[in-house]
RNA sequence: GGCGGGGUAGCUCAGCUGGUUAGAGCACGGGAAUCAUAAUCCUGGGGUCGGGGGUUCGAGUCCCUCUCCCGCUACCA
């Protein structure tokens, strides 16, 4: 549904072009400036400043380099306090964990406060109908927590509160995926999966949009059936899901003959509270396009005669319509937003649809009779239904609707729509009022994720730019275009990507950070201490550091997911990397393998168990490489999922471990 | 035009209800280490916090004003 039409935009980073701007303006800005550079420049040189003014800068600096025995004090206690590894004897009091809470941004919670993870008692689960054919293995559909160790207080929860229901927009399928499918695709499934190892019984839903004039216009093109083209190509968003690991539960699509039903019931329902009526609708029709257009879409050539979009000639029809009384949910929505401020996000999508909303609601037109490919309206049969009904309805269809005794319907309302920034309207607004009026449930959130550009630039085929979701797993592998855009991308906001940008994040986050120091750590292991997982002594202050620290990721993390935070939940991760890096290049343990065993093996060990935090909780983003590391640290499949986090458990030692293999390899540029 | 958001280091951005020398990551310079996927660690340089005015003992943080950028302003979706 997000792109039954196309609109090409182009655009330029914004704020660069208004820093360009600002820069311009202050050259233009006569010789004070100039005058002030100077001055900036001379005393850099560290030529006495001229006698002028002296620019909070000037001083500063000069204050910077005047050595006062006090803050050389300071800094040097800093130094030492920050840089253990500096210290050639073993650190035994430095406390890495200053540097996290200095360096990072992450809440790093204090060393006594591991947070006692919750135990989410077992609990039935119901199957669910449709299964997909992704395999994940490495992420069950309900894992049963194990129960965690000190688990004293249970939160006791009622199977109906532990569900989740999560939806992407459906696609609108008159052409192939592209890349924005997939980070749509993408960024639910990490949601999804999230909340599937954090011991949510989840369902996910993803699909297509079949219906409406662009399908029978693109298959008229292709010299097909509109059937038969929704079929093609709803068959590669079902392949580029499965490619990209995507574990819906159910790919829905809107031709299927439930849906139709779904559908119609909603309509009849909506009828059935007095808010659907029959009246005229009036526009820009075009004969040859089959196609309404607006006004602004349309021009006047120079023979006077009005053409549309396509070059084509519209003239002004009026013809019978079904009308939604959106008019009267004004006020409703208003409360909705007020009384549940988290309906949509992020916050500058709300703002805007509250504005909207506040600027009054005209009645909505919801049905067609220039074409017939889509839903019957009920009572009606001249009629289709005008794609909103048609296409939000898909997310109560998708968990049984309208047969309200499906086992799946227990998972509406949905826990949140992940959609894109350019449909939030109709899901703000349309999709609460329809609810509404039929007498549903309505969902508890809508997020909105921003456009991805391809350096710069929206991807067109005009600039030759668009990018094959499945070229670029092929190019740099899944799970690492996956942690790309997860982790560059402030989810929510509008990102950039290139070659450049997705080879660094690969061999600077994943292959050197992450995965060089399971290597480094697993090798030593096996090479020095011949596979088996040693046994640790008696842990310092800094292993304390570092666990807790590690500890501590999962409450962090479980944070920024529960407002669809992703990129903070990854930098908290990898702040935890970064952690771990420097806690083992301050041990050093491979200088303690003739000094002191006992100290090298604890060190290993706390190593691996921080190492196996990490990679439990990178498996949403990268399901595959993490499964690998976990392999790596022999992880039992039953033991990977959140409750295994936050010191509720620790790597057993004794288990000998397989021959460690690199999880995340280093991108090479291919030979020319 | 109206409403909303924004302009902080070369790049991407943090900076909560105003308070010690404005921070992070990446990029760049120097050093250490050599267990490891030549991967890591330490450290340095770099900022008129868009411009101007005001309130205050004190403002990136509040007020006014100017300027630039972005989004929304309905049936294309």
């Amino acid at each position: 549904m997000a792109t039954r039409a196309k609109k090409s935009v182009k655009r330029k980073s914004g704020k660069k072009a208004a820093k360009e701007a600002t820069k311009k303006a202050a050259k233009a800005h006569a010789g004070a400036k100039k005058v002030k550079k100077t001055k900036k420049a001379v005393a850099k040189k560290g030529v006495k400043k001229s006698a002028a003014k002296t620019t909070k800068k000037a001083g500063k600096k000069a204050a910077k380099k005047q050595v006062v025995a006090k803050k050389a004090v300071k800094k040097a206690a800093k130094k030492a306090a920050r840089s253990p590894a500096k210290n050639k004897s073993p650190a035994k009091n430095k406390a890495p964990a200053k540097k996290v809470a200095k360096k990072a941004k992450v809440t790093v919670p204090a060393v006594t406060a591991a947070p006692a993870p919750v135990a989410t008692p077992p609990k039935v689960v119901k199957p669910k109908v449709s299964k997909p054919k992704v395999s994940k293995p490495e992420a069950p559909p309900a894992p049963k927590p194990v129960a965690a160790p000190q688990a004293a207080t249970p939160v006791a929860a009622p199977a109906r509160d532990n569900v989740f229901y999560i939806s992407t927009a459906i696609a609108y399928p008159n052409g192939s995926p592209h890349i924005g499918h997939a980070y749509e695709a993408i960024s639910a499934d990490v949601l999804a999966r999230f909340a599937r190892l954090d011991g949510k019984d989840v369902f996910f839903l993803t699909g297509t949009d079949e219906h409406g004039q662009k399908m029978v216009q693109t298959a008229q093109n292709e010299g097909l059936t509109p059937s038969a083209l929704a079929t093609r190509n709803a068959g590669r968003f079902k392949e580029m899901d499965e490619r990209l690991n995507v574990s819906f539960d159910r790919f829905i699509r809107t031709t299927e003959e439930q849906h139709h039903r779904s559908s119609q019931e909603i309509w009849r329902r909506m009828e059935a509270n007095g808010d659907i009526y029959a009246d005229t609708y009036a526009g820009w029709y075009s004969v040859r396009d089959e196609a309404y257009y607006a006004e602004d879409e349309t021009r006047l050539n120079d023979d006077g005669v009005r053409l549309g979009p396509q070059g084509t000639p519209v003239e002004w029809v009026e013809e019978k319509s079904y009308f939604f009384r959106l008019s009267a949910y004004q006020d409703k929505l208003l409360k909705l937003y007020e009384d549940h401020p988290e309906f949509i996000g992020p916050d500058s999508r709300k703002n805007e649809v509250v504005s909207f909303v506040r600027g009054g609601l005209r009645d909505l037109s919801i049905s067609r009779t220039t074409f017939d490919w889509g839903v019957k309206v009920p009572s009606d049969e001249e009629h289709v239904m005008y794609v909103w009904v048609d296409a939000l309805t898909n997310y109560i269809t998708g968990v049984g609707f309208p047969d309200e005794s499906d086992e799946n319907w227990r998972y509406w309302p949905a826990d949140v729509h992940i959609i894109g920034k350019d449909i939030i309207r109709f899901h703000a607004v349309y999709w609460p009022a329809f609810l509404m009026s039929a007498g549903i449930s309505l969902p508890k959130r809508v997020y909105a994720h921003g456009f991805l550009f391809n350096r710069g630039e929206k991807m067109s085929k005009s600039v030759g730019n668009v990018v094959d979701p499945f070229n670029l797993a092929d190019q740099y592998g899944v799970d690492q275009m996956r942690y790309f855009f997860l982790r560059e991308v402030s989810y929510g906001q509008d990102g950039n990507y290139n070659h450049e940008a997705i080879v660094a994040r690969i061999n600077a986050d994943l292959a050197n950070d992450l995965g060089n120091l399971a290597q480094r750590s697993l090798s030593m292991i096996a090479k020095q201490l011949g596979g088996v997982l040693p046994k640790p002594g008696e842990f310092s202050d800094n292993d304390k550091a570092i666990l807790a620290i590690a500890d501590g990721m999962i409450a962090a993390s479980r944070e920024a997911m529960a407002t669809q935070q992703i990129h903070h939940w990854l930098n908290a991760v990898w702040a935890v990397v970064a952690e771990a890096n420097r806690y083992f290049a301050g041990e050093a343990p491979w200088a303690l393998a003739k000094t002191d065993p006992v100290r090298q093996k604890t060190v290993l060990y706390v190593t691996a168990e921080v190492v196996r935090q990490i990679a439990i909780l990178a498996q949403p983003a990268m399901p595959t490489a993490s499964g690998l590391l976990l392999d790596s640290l022999g992880i039992p499949a039953g033991e990977r999922n959140f409750a295994m986090l936050g010191g509720a458990k620790r790597i057993a030692p004794g288990s000998t471990l397989p021959a460690p293999t690199p999880a995340f390899p280093r991108y090479i540029e291919p030979a020319a």
